[in-house]
DNA sequence: TTGTAAGCGTTATCAA
DNA sequence: TTGATAACGCTTACAA
């Protein structure tokens, strides 16, 4: 591996020179900066990363956390980020979470080790320790899809709205019970539930006259086939993730109930997937494209040294299918 | 963020003995030792990463190239080499293509530039300029799943065998005409289909009787749709990826033509979401977990200068479904 | 337009 | 058992 002092020697002049040249500073002579730049090529020059960023203090990644990668939600998140920050000249870190709150310490440490630019994430834990530590790591942060303090920029969604749209077809649809699924609701206090809950408060507040039931235990699948199978209403659920939706139509098939005929659902998310299950499932999408792209504007101003803490909410859309 | 410097003026001590304490070298007094710990502990000390690489030129980063993030495929890969490393202080740095070919060069290059000790990824490309780039990097590399050449360790899975599994399987199920469909085939030349290829071979050498189509076209949902109307024959589809399955389910079901009655389909990867789809697909498995473990040891030995160039090739598995 | 030299925060080799 | 000090490869004042 080529150095840039092994260049200015075979190039008869200063680091300091070569520097200019390979950079494309103004301060340098055309000709002297194009011969610099041939001896690099042939000598296959690559800058060193690591040097570079000792020096300047930046290292031009941006982490990611991830809360599953499993969960194909994360999907097009990853791939339209990593896109987005090739462009400009940053590279991506995925932060891989193993689904508990406390292996997002372990990720922030790793990502704050390696010296990241900035970070977007989800934000898991909850409770004053929680901000304190975030505070502290001194990292531009954005915060996605979960609200959880406003001294932090956040990007997501308007969820009673979209929920209320949800409700209203369901209604329209004639059924009169709605189940709610959302199983991590489950751990109220220990965790940041803030888009959950928001969900349910969006239930509960356009819910009309219809029955209300709320599954948040792990159990959910055994209970979701209770409710429909003793209730004599025409029940519907909707669910917190299309991965919950699955698992009950998938469960009540082995029973032969179908939706909509025995039942109703709806799910969120709009994975890919969807299109191979038949019948399709009615469910709701996130913008992602365009709350990765304010996340990271914001991010990016933010490591300008810009602080604009602000909070962009946008629209999900109610995709329909056959499952209401 | 406070450094050794200033840690060594607050214990009245050497930038030398604070990295002693700090790194439990045996050089060093026990008591200063901990009176050092516990000052830096109290200051919030973190090692810089950047400066420590560059001091011992090695980042404790591994890198594994992803083909495409939305391939289910790559969950789980991703998931247990992440485990693996954290456990032996390593961290996982993905790298993530966009599905073409040249992208492999410019994941590369991220990955060169940001001095990962290693490297796991199924190599892509092909040709002598290939060979003599991957050569050119100096970073230790494992190649997974796709041989290309024995000049780089790798770690595969007997293909022609389980192929030879699955062929026998259709052969007892009486099906008369067997359809393997493996679009990729169609960059013949230009991409490195070797595991493809030995699927391929496999099936050629096992089909006795049978009749045997080869699908390598873009358009091959379609061309799969002609053919199982067209034929007289029963007709069995051997996909080789989960991907193409569905996709032939899917489009067939809109037919209302559903396996094992209409036709016979068998996919490659057992990716999760099979659990969702009726009829169960009949799939093959690779050793997911003992194929990252291999890897890893490989790669490690290889950072450690340890040279041994070895092949390992594991045994993949028949998982039987509902559609053949 | 060019060169000199002082960092950046560690590690590691000596010598004490 | 400790301390000085020279790397590591690059950037960036400042001086020429």
């Amino acid at each position: 591996m080529i150095t840039v002092k092994e260049l200015a020697k075979l190039c008869n002049c200063s680091v300091a020179t070569v520097n200019r040249a390979l950079n494309d500073r103004p301060d340098i002579n055309n000709q002297t900066k194009e011969r610099i730049k041939q001896v690099a090529k042939e000598h296959g020059y690559r800058p060193h990363f690591i040097a570079r960023s000792l020096a300047t203090g930046n290292t031009n990644i941006i982490g990611l956390i991830v809360l599953d990668i499993k969960n194909p939600f994360f999907e097009h998140i990853i791939d339209y980020l990593n896109q987005r920050l090739l462009e400009r000249g940053y590279s991506l870190h995925l932060g891989i979470m193993d689904g508990s709150p406390e292996s997002e310490y372990r990720v922030f440490e790793q990502l704050a080790y390696m010296k990241v630019d900035g970070i977007i994430h989800v934000p898991l834990n909850v409770g004053d320790a929680y901000k304190t530590y975030l505070k502290q790591l001194h990292i531009p942060l954005v915060h996605l899809c979960n609200w959880y303090d406003d001294e932090f920029p956040f990007v997501g969604v308007e969820e009673s709205q979209i929920i209320a749209e949800a409700v209203q077809h369901i209604q329209q649809a004639g059924y009169t019970e709605l189940i709610y699924v959302s199983p991590p609701l489950r751990y109220k206090g220990s965790r940041n539930l803030y888009t959950l809950e928001e969900r349910l408060k969006g239930v509960q507040d356009s819910i009309g006259d219809m029955k209300l039931h709320v599954l948040d235990t792990k159990d959910y699948l055994q209970k979701s086939i209770e409710l429909v199978s003793q209730s004599h209403e025409r029940s519907c659920f909707l669910c917190s993730s299309d991965i919950f939706a699955l698992d009950i139509m998938t469960q009540m098939r082995a029973l032969d109930m179908t939706p909509p005929k025995d039942y109703g659902i709806i799910g969120f998310d709009n994975i890919t997937f969807l299109k191979h299950i038949s019948p399709r499932l009615t469910t709701i999408a996130y913008p992602v494209e365009e709350l990765i792209d304010h996340a990271l504007e914001e991010l990016l101003l933010m490591i300008q040294g810009k602080q604009c803490i602000s909070k962009h909410i946008l629209k999900a859309h109610f995709i329909p299918g056959e499952t209401i």
